[in-house]
DNA sequence: GTTTACCAATCAAACGGTTGTTTGGTGGAG
DNA sequence: CTCCACCAAACAACCGTTTGATTGGTAAAC
């Protein structure tokens, strides 16, 4: 019973957890150990190290989100499209798997220099995702030549602070915030001069 | 020379400064009275506590952002303007005071639930300020009828993050980062349907 | 103009407590 | 009989904070 691999799982989802809340280094090896029953050395029966332990955490989510963004990126629909669909998976990752998202959104510089170098990497490869669909997007003329670099830490920030104040029981899903999200992105806020209502996307161009 | 104003401030802007590089739990007094050329139980007689150092900090930056922010919100300028200026004006302000701004917007569980509440009462104050805006220009029919507590929160992401990336020699300057902000936000990505082109602003409305 | 009193700024040293980690042992299940 | 999962105990290091003594300068008293 309570063989290695789910034990792990359940150090590494209440250290996730622990770390969401209260921040890494306000976190001691004790508090996890009391979540799991057991004493603070004996962790290091599935761990290396705290340090290795955060950031097997923060590796855990970033894959993820890059897992499931990138097949919206790599496919053929229209750039609003995969816009529309990018900005609505990231909001929906997030929900799903709040505390390990927060981990790695909120704790880079507690990682030491060759490990913070890794996970910036992975940071790095899903902006570049982000990019790229700004980029194909203005090449095909459906968005405004607007600065790539800028508009993308605009989307990511408004994505990622998500984390912060997102709760489930909030009314709205995190479905329809992302769809919301994304329509002000794609339409802009004013009101007027465009056909402006959010009616639904037709999958035309080219 | 050096009285006790001077001296505390050189604390204040140490202590910013680290906790904004290494984090708060990861920095020791000892780092900070290093700084200082002095040894760690002398900082006890600038400050009550470490968390009352944190709580101060915090306090400073929150109280920047609202005096920088709050004239712009009153003034009597159409919404879409107002909205503008504002972004800019956090941007800028995220700019002008990096160290602050990224402890006032990264430490907030590093406080004691009592302290925190105050400085999330700041917060607060802060998200109406941007919220009253957005309502201001759904009433006047300047912008569509989107979810003002969404889109405020959309928009609080986009600014804050800013405090994760910038560099001063970033080649752009912090007012073009955040006229750009305010564009995309104005008038989207698409383009097409829209006159889109970044025209300068025309004060008309009502 | 010297003495006296004061006070801000800092030192020196200690306090109990907690930290992450290591080592060697132990019980029980397969 | 083996080996996984955990215990028990210790380790040195560092933590934030307190206390009492010690400077150096400044201002008032004589």
């Amino acid at each position: 019973m309570a063989n290695e691999t789910t034990r792990r799982k359940e150090l590494l989802v209440a250290a996730a957890r622990l770390f969401s809340r209260k921040g890494y280094h306000a976190t001691s090896m004790q508090d996890i150990a009391d979540e799991l029953n057991i004493l603070r050395g004996s962790l290091y029966h599935y761990i290396e190290s705290k340090e290795g332990l955060l950031y097997e955490l923060m590796e855990l989510g970033v894959r993820t989100l890059l897992e499931q963004v990138r097949p919206i990126v790599e496919s053929d629909l229209p750039p609003d499209e995969k816009l529309t669909r990018l900005i609505r998976q990231h909001t929906v990752t997030i929900a799903q798997y709040p505390d390990f998202m927060a981990v790695f959104l909120h704790e880079l510089k507690s990682l030491s220099p060759p490990r913070r170098e890794q996970i910036l990497a992975y940071r790095k490869e899903y902006e570049n995702l982000v990019r790229r669909v700004i980029a194909e997007g203005i090449a095909w003329g459906t968005f405004r030549p607007v600065n790539e670099r800028m508009v993308t830490f605009a989307l990511l920030g408004m994505v990622n602070w998500v984390y912060q104040w997102y709760s489930p029981d909030g009314g709205l899903s995190a479905e329809e915030i992302g769809a919301i999200f994304g329509d002000v992105v794609l339409h802009g806020l004013l009101a007027g001069e465009c056909a402006g209502e959010v009616r639904p996307h037709e999958p035309s161009p080219q």
